[in-house]
DNA sequence: TCTGGGGTCCTAGGACCC
DNA sequence: TCTGGGGTCCTAGGACCC
């Protein structure tokens, strides 16, 4: 048997912790540059705001509905995050942590009464840590996944499922003919793996709910659309299919993107900020031991301004001798920029993606024992590592050949850090790339 | 449907080989 | 010159998730 604990409407949670005057009030959680709202409460939920809403669609709520916006703390949800897992995790034996505010637990080998198991570490994670959750509990992934849906949808739309599975939903428990009556109750577009797209094709064919899904034959899902719809048929009969992953598995590829706060036009501005992006790219690469052995870097125009003429492009470079090294993958990253760069835009996103990952292993870091000053530049990334860790993110950092110290043209939000002061962008510390070996 | 940022897995189709 | 069959590898793109 498997759990699903999860925190509800996460980031709204854990503003609430620190701003109480938020409770009962609608609040949204906003993307960088304050984009879009990615986190709503109930209150905003109420409202008819959806996930992703362009804020400046939803600004009128502000005065009309009261509705309180805020630009997202990454780092504060990070730490928050941390804590909840740990609570969780006392649920069971193994825990696998699946998003920010998600993880699965394992529960065989678990004797007694797992609801009231579960209340408990529900009541814990909201005493110590103030985040409301939602537990739901069943025998593969796909009917934890789903047991949680009904947990929330049955605290929050009343009369939508029956009211004893509220905010803790035992699927496992549920006779034959109750767990049935879940299923018809629910649309098959809420079962987990089952998008837009394939949930229209599937209403199509007279599948509406998940019941329906859960009677598709295995055959039929994977001759119709593919062996992912397929396992979740058999999930649903209560047969696994997706693995439990006590320990998450390396990264095969690390993306850093960001879309700009104003369109950009200049080269030299994007290659600060494809610097910027390379570096931080790097310091993922470098923190779960890492090499990459290609690197892809991206510009693009706004899609949603039909009338300015469209750019986008990609490019990558295969690396002769996998690195992590920021400046190597920085220069890599500006070539592909120069390369791909045409003048006449707006640029409003661009990124740079790390990929064919693998371990950093004792033989390459031989081959970097023939490049210069391999022992200098070891650590220095390191050094650069531990301050940034420090003293936060970009408090070190390498620019772009020529263009340390100007103005930033492209503007990101300021970043508030987990120990609650602001870091400025000026006077930063930082080291060209000239100066590198 | 919608102006975020990260990821994963699967599939189809082309290149190339025997 | 045409016709046959099968296999691998790679890439782009689609679909999904949070």
């Amino acid at each position: 048997m498997l759990a699903l604990v999860d925190g509800n409407n996460f980031y709204c949670s854990c503003e609430r912790v620190f701003q109480p005057r938020l409770k009962n009030r609608p609040v949204v959680v906003l993307s960088n540059n304050d984009g879009c709202a990615i986190a709503r409460s109930d209150e905003a939920k109420a409202l008819g705001i959806k996930m992703g809403a362009p804020w400046f669609k939803i600004r009128h709520l502000e005065e009309e509905a009261g509705l309180v916006a805020l630009s997202a703390n990454f780092a504060l949800y990070g730490d928050m995050s941390d804590r909840m897992m740990t609570l969780a995790a006392g649920l069971g034996h193994m825990q696998e942590v699946y998003s920010i505010d998600e993880s699965f637990i394992d529960l065989s080998g678990i004797p007694g009464d797992l609801v009231r198991r579960a209340r408990t570490i529900r009541r814990r994670i909201h005493q110590w840590i103030g985040i409301p959750t939602c537990i739901g509990i069943g025998p593969t992934k796909t009917l934890a996944k789903l047991a949680n849906a009904i947990a929330k949808s049955a605290e929050r739309k009343p009369g939508s499922y029956p009211a004893h599975h509220a905010q803790i939903c035992h699927l496992g428990a549920c006779s034959p003919q109750e767990l049935q009556a879940l299923l018809q109750a629910t649309e098959v577009g809420d079962v987990w793996g089952v998008g837009r797209k394939i949930g229209a094709q599937l209403r199509a064919q007279g599948v509406h709910t998940a019941l329906d899904l859960q009677r598709m034959s295995p055959a039929a899902a994977k001759a119709g659309w593919s062996v992912v719809l397929e396992k979740t048929v058999r999930e649903l009969n209560g047969v696994p299919c997706i693995e439990f992953e006590d320990e998450p598995p390396a990264k095969q590829q690390i993306a850093c993107t960001r879309s700009f706060g104003q369109p950009i036009t200049e080269l030299h501005d994007l290659q600060e900020a494809i610097t910027e992006f390379a570096c931080r790219a790097a310091e993922k690469l470098r923190k779960q031991r890492s090499h990459t052995g290609q690197i892809m870097a991206f510009i693009r125009t706004s899609p949603f301004r039909e009338k300015d003429p469209q750019y986008s492009r990609s490019a990558s470079i295969p690396l002769p001798t996998p690195t992590s090294d920021s400046a190597h993958i920085t220069q890599a990253a500006n070539a592909i920029l120069k390369h791909i760069y045409r003048p006449g835009f707006k640029y409003a996103k661009a990124g740079v993606m790390l990929m064919d990952l693998q371990p950093a292993t004792r033989q390459q870091l031989t081959l970097d024992l023939d490049n210069d000053m391999p022992e200098n530049r070891t650590r220095l990334m390191q050094a650069m590592d531990e301050v940034n860790q420090r003293f936060g993110r970009g408090t070190l950092h390498l620019a772009s050949a020529g263009t340390a110290g100007r103005h930033r043209a492209w503007s990101m939000k300021q970043e508030r850090l987990s120990s609650g002061f602001t870091t400025d962008w000026g006077g930063l510390l930082c080291v060209n790339n000239d100066l590198l070996p």
